[in-house]
DNA sequence: GCACCTCTAGCA
DNA sequence: GCTAGAGGTGCC
């Protein structure tokens, strides 16, 4: 039998499969999806075996050398996906399957020497090497020329051997177990006098199953020694056991039971039940207002699901996912839930992702990659906020969550609901053609009203003489609120607002000298830091251009904020969420919950408190300047600024009290903000349409961006308008190709940037003629500085 | 990605 | 004629 394999090479050469004989004894163990090493060239390497086949079309075919699963990585279908994705995203097979594992799971190749024969018959100069030990790293040796050929004539006289050893990157956690010893009956019994000993072997005795030693210990207060005395004598018997690491351990989840779904609700989960009754495909948008309930249309949809039988995948964005989104997931499902995210160790990730290989859970809340959880008989998949920006991966395979999850559901033909307060224009225009079913949720649970918005217009606040940060109208409601003992939350938008350092005296700006971007102060090391290659530098005294010492750093970042807070309103007490407060493990959570508990007046914080926080005394919102990303150059910028202030305003009165909004503006006649007022929607979805049709933006287009970049700029000029000018030779007359220009951040870490962008509607052949790109300069890529990257489906333009 | 191959400059 | 280094290519 003959396995086919993708092997652990990254390159358009190796991007396809390889022939390797199954060896007769593993006939049985080898199977479709299983990771294998087999001999590439003169070296070892990993692979995925990703078919089996009865006879190769190849003339010499090598047999695999090892196996390194029992239960394949990989399900049939995971490997149909991989393919697929690596088609629609032009990125390699590998790289699919790669983002298919934990990172535990990722080996890697070591290089060794063995020592073969005696010490004394290898050259004087590589003998120290291999005094104490019979094989050493390459690495010790790559650097020393000499000793490098001494070694290579010692392994062509076989005195040594090159071998390649496969180093996984993850462990398995064990820990300790001990159990009762087979043949206790037939050991003399226990001396009357050794008490502790037979206290001990009773208390095992009485447990049945195996006891973790460090807990039984714990629990019957008995020393190391007594344990050890009873394994010499053989009573017990002390062995390892594999653990899960549990980044939960010790939390307890309150259980609930399915609230009763109010009329709405009712109406839009049953077409969601049909379809899990059909078992057909159907994607749904689920459209429900901030407060509306869909988590708990999402829990009983599931729960319909698992009661078939099958599983469920729930996307929620990174930041969403806080524990009071694991806790509503875990509360209802118990143990059946496996949570991914970045939050975990590699460890951790492992461990999560191995309950779901196992079978042992049956359903899996998780950021984006959780889409690839490896079940085989998935009965939903919902993906939350589907209108987040996070479910698209910049990095190769740039590939969408949203697309992925409705390829599974077809594959498993069963519903994929998209759930947003603010859906993309992509999926409300989808929704409106019939593409998706449209399900509306418009009401509050318990008829509550969506909050008040008030937007302030920050140029005439400057006009009255107030130079703050802090609207008059933002600054006595935070006062009342205070009064009140109610809880406020204010809102950064961090993006275009960073603080950078500027002369007074002759605008001079601090500018890194490897990106064409401004640095940003940082605090904590007085130092400037550059966000896109982490160059950092001593702040300076003085101006380097004009010498003047009035240097400054400029911008609001929460830091600042922080600072103005407690001048303006010195009595309140504030809780800060941004990268720099939230870098430890846990903190994000530990801050949440004491604002829960009520331990703070105002939340001050970036994009991750705009989600998910669900707390009854916040009864104001205030968004101190709402249009720092309206004028970011990208078409969607007002599309995010229009989800973002509605996701804000939802953080507000969600339970008794009502909740008030107060967004601070200098653009406050934009629509995206001006809509929020009201929040209509459906209004904002047209007047955005209108805008994309006019400047020929999704959804009225598909769109492909090129991303060219090279350490020299005529060069990256050069391959541009090569790439442009075949582009406009074989694209239809329909479609049309912008570029090349320079990129928005026209150079990072000293390489130049320029790219090209493609806009179509109808363009069969594109991947084809796009995949043509990457093979012509495929060369100068591999070897070179060059890099064209393609992203199908960008989301990003910088 | 890496090891091996071929080619060539540099030197005796 | 030999060797070190560069560039090219096949890997099943």
């Amino acid at each position: 039998m003959i396995a086919k394999v993708i092997v652990d090479v990254p390159s358009s050469q190796t991007d396809r499969l390889f022939d390797y004989e199954i060896p007769a004894e593993w006939i049985d163990v080898i199977q479709v999806g299983i990771r294998v090493i087999v001999p590439f060239g003169p070296r070892k390497i990993q692979g995925f075996v990703v078919e089996i086949v009865s006879e190769s079309s190849h003339a010499k075919i090598k047999p695999i050398y090892e196996v390194l699963d029992i239960i394949p990585v990989l399900t049939e279908e995971l490997v149909h996906l991989g393919d697929w994705l690596s088609q629609h995203t032009l990125s390699f097979k590998l790289s699919a399957y790669q983002l298919m594992i934990p990172a535990a799971l990722r080996t890697k190749v070591k290089k060794k020497i063995l020592l073969k024969e005696d010490l004394s018959r290898l050259p004087g100069n590589i003998q120290p090497l291999f005094l104490d030990t019979k094989q050493i790293e390459w690495a010790k040796v790559e650097e020393n020329k000499s000793l490098l050929k001494s070694i290579h004539q010692a392994v062509k006289d076989e005195l040594l051997e090159v071998d390649y050893q496969v180093e996984e990157k993850g462990k398995k956690k064990t820990e300790r177990y001990v159990r009762i010893a087979a043949n206790i009956d037939r050991l003399e019994p226990l001396p009357a006098r050794a008490v502790k000993q037979k206290d001990l072997l009773t208390y095992i005795e009485n447990r049945k199953q195996p006891q973790n030693v460090q807990a039984l210990l714990q629990e019957t207060n008995m020393t190391r020694q007594v344990l050890t005395t009873l394994i010499k004598k053989g009573f017990v018997e002390e062995f390892e056991q594999e653990v899960y690491r549990d980044p939960n351990a010790g939390v307890q989840y309150e259980r609930t039971t399915p609230l009763l779904l109010t009329e709405k609700q009712q109406e839009v989960i049953g077409p969601i039940l049909h379809s899990l009754e059909d078992k057909s495909h159907r994607s749904f948008l689920l459209h429900g207002v901030t407060g509306s309930g869909k988590t708990e249309v999402y829990l009983q949809a599931i729960d319909k699901a698992l009661q078939q039988g099958k599983e469920a995948i729930v996307l929620v964005p990174e930041i969403a996912l806080t524990p009071q989104m694991v806790q509503r997931f875990k509360g209802r499902f118990g143990s059946m839930v496996a949570v991914l995210h970045s939050g975990l160790s590699m460890g951790e990730k492992y461990d999560e992702w191995r309950k779901i290989l196992r079978q042992e859970v049956r359903v899996v809340v998780g950021a984006r990659s959780a889409i690839f959880a490896p079940f085989t008989n998935i009965g939903i998949i919902i993906i939350d906020e589907e209108h987040e920006t996070s479910y698209k991966q910049e990095e190769n395979p740039k590939y969408h969550a949203r697309d992925v999850a409705i390829h599974r559901g077809e594959y498993h033909q069963c519903p994929v609901i998209l759930g947003s307060a603010t859906p993309s224009l992509e999926s409300y225009a989808r929704a409106l053609k019939g593409v998706y079913h449209l399900l509306p949720l418009k009401e509050r649970v318990n008829n509550r009203s969506m909050p008040s918005v008030e937007v302030v217009d920050m140029r005439e606040e400057l006009r009255q003489g107030n130079r703050s940060m802090f609207s008059y109208s933002l600054l006595d409601k935070l006062k009342d609120r205070l009064e009140k003992g109610e809880q406020s939350v204010l809102f950064l938008n961090r993006r275009g607002y960073s603080t950078f350092v500027m002369c007074r005296d002759c605008g001079y700006v601090a500018t890194c000298d490897h990106c064409d971007i401004s640095l940003t102060y940082h605090r904590t090391h007085h130092s400037l830091k550059c966000h896109y290659c982490g160059h950092e530098e001593k702040m300076p005294n003085t101006c380097e251009s004009c010498g003047s010492d009035h240097i400054r750093f400029f911008g609001s970042g929460t830091q600042k904020v922080e600072e103005e807070l407690t001048r303006v309103l010195p009595q309140a007490k504030v809780i800060r969420m941004d990268i720099d407060t939230t870098r430890r493990k846990g903190s994000h959570e530990k801050l949440l919950s004491a604002f829960g508990r009520g331990e703070a007046d105002i939340l001050l914080g970036t994009q991750m408190i705009a989600k998910g926080l669900d707390f009854p005394k916040i009864t104001l919102v205030g968004v101190l300047a709402a249009d720092s990303m309206l004028h970011i150059p990208d078409f969607r910028s007002a599309e995010r600024t229009f989800q973002l202030m509605e996701q804000v305003s939802g953080r507000a009165g969600r339970h008794d009290l009502e909740g008030e909004v107060i967004i601070q503006s200098y653009t406050p006649d934009h629509y995206s903000i001006e809509l929020v007022k009201t929040h209509d929607y459906e209004q904002y979805f047209q007047m955005e349409m209108s805008q994309r049709k006019v400047g020929v933006y999704p959804p009225y287009v598909f769109m492909v961006l090129i991303n060219i970049s090279h350490p020299e700029l005529t060069h990256v000029i050069h391959v541009s308008e090569k790439i442009v000018t075949f582009l406009k030779r074989e694209v239809s007359n329909q479609t049309v190709i912008l570029g090349p220009v320079a990129s928005p951040l026209a150079r990072i870490k000293d390489r130049y940037r320029y790219q090209c962008m493609i806009k179509y509607r109808n363009e069969s052949g594109l991947r084809e003629t796009l995949r043509e790109i990457q093979q012509h300069f495929m060369r100068e890529i591999n070897q070179g500085q060059l890099q064209v990257s393609i992203d199908m489906y960008p989301y990003l333009f910088t």
